[in-house]
DNA sequence: TTACCAGATTAGAATTATTCTAATCTAAAT
DNA sequence: ATTTAGATTAGAATAATTCTAATCTGGTAA
């Protein structure tokens, strides 16, 4: 916490109450929460807190590369508390999103004629799957 | 044009001047139109057509497997009249995306972890890069 | 310690994509 | 020609996100 506190004071980044309760909620947290799962959380302690301050303060840690916003839900952004490239598997019954640390760098080569239209900056692999809960649903149903 | 209706006839699939200009429209058509995409073009042609009618036709396709929806800008869902299995790379500058249909299946293997808890059914690269045009503007501002 | 102000917070409105509703219409089977 | 399941429509509803403009405050420097 206290590193945190000197993390961010570091780079010029105002500390309000606010704040901290996010930067705790999203500290060493593995999932992949929504606005909305945020601003619920710190709402417990900050009562009168608005979207708007979750929404502005993702994008400020965006900005600062602290986090990461993901493309894999289409109905909501997920937010990755862990700015290190990694994949993704997200579960097509729940969405269930789980973590996925291989690097496939090496095999991601582009072809020609991707390169000499596009200056590749970075990938990501979006999985997809039904987990293990879900494919018992499954299973009732049937 | 004449085979699409047979195609589309033979799949039960009611054949309205709507959606035979949808078809048409999505027929060949190697950009990744979104929902508004299509429903201008449609409009010029039968003005009183709405949305819900792209919505629900779009809806349809997919679910006959004629058309994918692609999870790659945050804002709007975009779909790909090309349902064979490819990636995608998109410009971060003008959201231009690009096909990539290299088969990079082999190198996708999923770490034990993963498979132990989902049953794996899909995947789909996101590519990032910056297109030339854009290349060009940011030289510009420079 | 205090005064200051750039930047943060807020409530609520606005925007935007998408879905829903319920009345009407129509393709195509009989 | 009749029938009807399914398609179309206008418009309302929903939901995620962004914007606005008034107010507040953390951190700096006198
Ligand atoms: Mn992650
Ligand atoms: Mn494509
Ligand atoms: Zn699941
Ligand atoms: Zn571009």
């Amino acid at each position: 916490m206290k590193e945190l506190i000197a993390k961010y004071r570091e780079k010029g980044f105002k500390l309000t109450p606010q704040r901290l309760a996010i930067l705790k909620f999203l500290d060493g947290n593995t999932g992949h929460p929504t606005a909305e799962d945020i601003y619920n959380s710190i709402k417990k302690i900050y009562p009168t807190v608005s979207f708007a301050t979750v929404y502005n303060t993702l994008q400020t840690l965006g900005d600062k590369g602290e986090i990461l916003e993901i493309t894999i839900d289409p109905q909501k952004k997920h937010y990755d508390p862990n700015p290190n490239p990694h994949h993704h598997i997200i579960c097509l019954g729940c969405n269930k999103i789980g973590d996925i640390f291989e690097d496939y760098s090496e095999a991601l080569r582009l072809p020609n004629r991707i390169v000499e239209e596009f200056k590749p900056v970075g990938n990501h692999i979006n999985f997809y799957g039904i987990c293990r809960e879900c494919q018992k649903k499954q299973k009732r149903r049937n």
